[in-house]
DNA sequence: GTATGTTATGTTATATTATAACAATCGTCA
DNA sequence: TGACGATTGTTATAATATAACATAACATAC
C-alpha cells in the first residue's frame, strides 16, 4: 500500500515497469502485444488519470495509427482480457492495472480534484462482499468498486490554500 | 435482508409502497413529484430489473408523454437527487431505491441470468471501504459497488435442470 | 388578478461512448 | 505455397447522454 498514484513518485518507472511486465506476460501466454496494443497500453500509463477511448483514439491518430473507433476498442478489449487494464464504469475510462499477474477485480479510489485513480487490493473489501453475497445465496462472478472522493495530496493543497 | 428482489414476493406491494413513500418524501421536502416524474418512477419499479433510459422513453412515448431524451433524463436526475433511484453504472440502467429515507450509496447484486438487482445495505462493506480509504488518507464522498453473478433462484433452476 | 421570478417542460440539435458487419492483410505452420 | 486463424482496415450505425434555448406552469408579492 505504499507508492500510490496520488503521491509524488518516479512515474517513468510505473510506465516502464508496466510495459516490461506486459511484454513478459504476453510472451508467457503466447498472445501478441502488437504495436497498436502496446501503444494503447503506453498511452494509458502516461499518467494515473483514467483515460477515455476517444482520447486514446485522438492520440493514436496523431501518431499515424489507424483511428477508427474499433481500433482502440479492440486494443482495450485485448488488454482487458489480459488483465492489463481496468475500466472505470462510472466514468467510462480506462486505467492500467498495477498487478496483472494475478487476475483480480479492480477496486479504485478516484480523486475528484486531480482525477487520478489508485487501485486498492483489500482482502477486507473482498471478504465483506463475499459475506453479503453468501447471505443472499448469490454466486459472485465479478464486481466493480469505485470510490469517489478527494485524495490526501489534494486535501493538503486545499488546506494550505485555506490557511491564508 | 429478507424479502429480496430475487425471491418470489408480492411485487405490487413493492410498487405501491415505493410510490406512496416517494409522494410522502416529496411532500415533506416540498419538491414536486410531477406526473412525468411519478410515471418514470412507476416504470422503474415495474420490476427489479434495472431499466435503461431509452426503454423508459419508449414507454413514455406510448403513453403520450413527451418523448425526447431530456424528458427522461430530467426525471431521472430529479429522482436520483431525491434518492429515489440508483444508477447501475456498469450497465447504464436505473433501479428503484428500497430505502430512500436515509441517503446512502447503492450496493448491488446483479443477476446475470434473470437480470434483477438486489440492493444491499452492508455495514461491513461500508466499513471495509472506509478503512481502505483512510489508509490512503482519502476522503470518501460517494461510491459504487456492483456485484455481478447468479442469484439463488437462478442457481436452483440451473441445478434442477442439470439433475435430469 | 396581474406582474414577476422560479421551476418545469418542450424542442432541436449534437456530443459521447461503443458495436456490427464485412473486407483486406498478416503470421504461422503444414 | 497455400490454407488457416488472428489481426487490422473501413464504413456505418447503435446506444447513451447533454447543450442550448424557447415555452409553459406555478407561486408569491404587490
Ligand atoms: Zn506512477
Ligand atoms: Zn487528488
Ligand atoms: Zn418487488
Ligand atoms: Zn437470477
Amino acid at each position: 500500500m505504499q507508492a500510490t498514484a496520488f503521491s509524488p513518485h518516479d512515474h517513468t518507472h510505473c510506465i516502464s515497469s508496466a510495459i516490461t511486465h506486459a511484454k513478459g506476460l504476453c510472451a508467457e501466454r503466447d498472445v501478441r502485444l502488437t504495436p497498436v496494443r502496446q501503444r494503447v497500453l503506453e498511452l494509458i500509463w502516461q499518467s494515473h488519470k483514467p483515460i477515455g477511448a476517444y482520447e486514446l483514439l485522438a492520440s493514436l491518430a496523431k501518431e499515424g495509427f489507424n483511428s477508427a473507433p474499433p481500433t482502440v476498442y479492440r486494443a482495450l478489449d485485448f488488454l482487458s482480457e489480459q488483465g492489463l487494464l481496468h475500466k472505470l464504469e462510472s466514468i467510462n475510462a480506462y486505467v492500467g492495472c498495477c498487478n496483472p499477474d494475478t487476475p483480480h477485480q479492480g477496486h479504485f479510489l478516484l480523486c475528484q480534484v486531480c482525477h487520478q485513480a489508485q487501485e486498492l487490493d483489500s482482502q477486507y473489501i473482498t471478504l465483506a462482499l463475499k459475506v453479503s453475497a453468501d447471505q443472499h445465496g448469490f454466486e459472485m462472478h465479478h464486481h466493480t468498486i469505485e470510490v469517489v472522493g478527494t485524495c490526501q495530496e489534494c486535501l493538503n493543497k486545499a488546506n494550505m490554500s485555506e490557511a491564508t
